[in-house]
DNA sequence: ATGAAAGCGCTAACAA
DNA sequence: TTGTTAGCGCTTTCAT
């Protein structure tokens, strides 16, 4: 067990201000005397001395506490953006307080709740529904809160979103160039806000390039999942031949319709271009052409970090949105000999726009 | 802001120790009067209330929250463990602290000293090295600490890790029972426990299947990524033709060691049997025969949380090693036409032994 | 069935 | 340059 202020200074002779300007570093600033600072850190050194965060944050109502709220952790993009979250913080002195919530509402109240109480100073969430947390704490509770990825239309909270549709314009866009005849976009759980505007890109880009039966295209599920791909890639195979290309909102979707294809055709048919969102290394497990589409998680991460000052600062940047870029990612369509420029060419990733 | 104790006192009246008990659902058990509990109640339930947590754990000294240290968020293995660590917590109260340290030692030393500040009432970590935490506080500390996923020899806290080594037996003979003649293991960080165990394993089935030149089929890397996988197997292709089949010791590797058989050979071959640690939907892009085997990280979680709880009761199960068994699952294989049973074979995972 | 008071370890305002 | 003190909100022990 460290020692506190009140056993140092007591075992040391000088009083607790003394020694807690000295643990903390202050000890120049206010001028303690050399001889001072020298006994009591040696003191320190020898008994070891930690600030008992407990009692700091009852004195200062204040944790140094940021709370995270994401719906899936499995889901790699959460876990990056975790990650990268939890590296700002550790460089501003914070902690970062994680929970999943397994894209459950009633467990994303929880957790709020439970955040809330344990005295966060902040919290960042990528709700699973319109978030509206002021019957979680009573209004008058002034908690940052910012919103990540999911953009409810009419939430009150400022949030840092991907730029989805652009993303869904510039995917599409990818897949068209290739000259083959676009089949389908298979989407899974389309309620959410990111879904949305993925498919309000795929529009945009379809009009432009002149496709006009776009409406059509859209294959829709309510769940984000492999079972979801599956289903969907079953009906598109009932409609007809093996596509010549298609779409997907999401990795599991395309998991799961890769599998139906496998399941129906023996095979993956390698002249089949795809496109999704969500990259993977294992994309290149797959020989066709294959265009991704990759949030910046570390840029996501930075913003809803400064947004999340800004409210703590008191700048009330109420309900401004803040967009961050997709990259898009071209792999395979190098059918030939081997040759160097592969490697280079995998990841030759450029900026969607 | 909720209101405190004191205040709610002060407002009905009544004192510290009665709105308390009411506030903590202890009324009946202390016989708090009808009338008292509803007064209370209701200027609770106006008001709102909740225990502050600071003031709570300065007093009990004691914060109800545990820390969690891991290498590697973005590695899905950890994402879930954390999950499944969280989901333990939520279900005792208490909160889940998490640190990701890059697999970098000083990192992992930070993390785990600002937890131990904190004041976390326990500690799970998956170690970057041998873990000895004795000099980042006092040995006097008597914090509860167990070890996950890694256990070095000579560590002193008692661990949860997968069976590394049947599984490497395991995942070996299921590769060699294709009778596909074995070519190479490609391992990247050799120097981590589990890749050392998964060797012993495949050192074991090799042996037990009379293969004799066991020794020269390992090939080792110092890193765990897809670069290490690319080298790894660029040096395979040198020593002569396309691999008949090869196991990987992680699917980075894994990854990269297909990425550089599509560089030299412009595909991956398809009657390459293949066999890797770590298991995720994305192998079934591959058209191959492949193995992989799978964690339980809910068991390893479950496990771990048991022993943490253990320690905070006092029982030394000190040094105690928990064993977790893997799971084989198999993928591929099934060349010919489409047939229903393709989706339940898949799925038709089992435990390895 | 209810109340009073001490104290957990820290910070900040004020004294000296 | 150093010291004293009053809380932050809770729990617990001991009174009533």
């Amino acid at each position: 067990m460290p020692k506190t202020v009140a056993e140092i200074a007591h075992e040391t002779g000088f009083s607790v201000t003394t020694v807690r300007l000295i643990a903390n570093g202050q000890a120049s600033k206010y001028r303690i005397s050399e001889a001072t600072v020298k006994i009591v850190e040696e003191q320190i050194r020898r008994y070891g001395f930690v600030v008992n965060h407990a009692a700091r944050s009852l004195k200062l109502m204040r944790t140094d506490t940021i709370g995270l709220v994401v719906p899936e952790l499995s889901n790699a993009f959460f876990a990056r953006l975790m990650s990268d979250l939890e590296e700002l913080c550790r460089g501003s002195g914070l902690v970062l307080l994680t929970s999943s919530t397994n894209e459950n509402p009633d467990l994303e109240d929880r957790a709020i709740r439970t955040l809330w109480a344990r005295g966060v100073d902040g919290l960042i969430v990528a709700p699973c529904r319109t978030p509206d947390y002021g019957r979680l704490f009573g209004k008058t509770t002034k908690l940052p809160i910012v919103v990540v990825d999911r953009a409810y239309p009419d939430s009150r909270y400022p949030s840092v979103v991907s730029d989805n549709v652009e993303a869904g314009r510039a995917l599409t866009r990818a897949v068209l160039e290739t000259g083959a005849p676009l089949t389908a976009f298979l989407c899974g759980q389309t309620e959410l806000p990111t879904i949305a505007g993925r498919i309000r890109g795929f529009a945009a880009a379809c009009q432009e390039a002149g496709v006009t039966n776009w409406e059509e295209l859209i294959m829709r599920a309510a769940e984000n999942s492999a079972e979801a791909g599956r289903t969907l890639m079953g009906q598109l195979l009932e409609r007809g031949r093996p596509p010549a290309s298609f779409l997907c909102s999401s990795l599991m979707v395309l998991e799961g319709a890769t599998q139906r294809l496998k399941e129906r055709l023996g095979r993956i048919p390698v002249e089949t271009v795809m496109g999704t969102f969500d990259d993977q290394e294992s994309l290149d497990f797959l020989p066709n052409r294959i265009f991704s589409a990759r949030q910046n998680e570390e840029e996501l991460a930075s913003q809803a970090f400064a947004r999340l000052r800004e409210l703590r600062a008191g700048k009330m940047s109420q309900s401004a949105q803040t967009t961050v870029p997709f990259q898009l990612i071209r792999r395979g369509g190098v059918r030939s000999a081997p040759r160097s420029g592969a490697a280079s060419f995998r990841r030759g990733a450029r900026a969607s726009d």
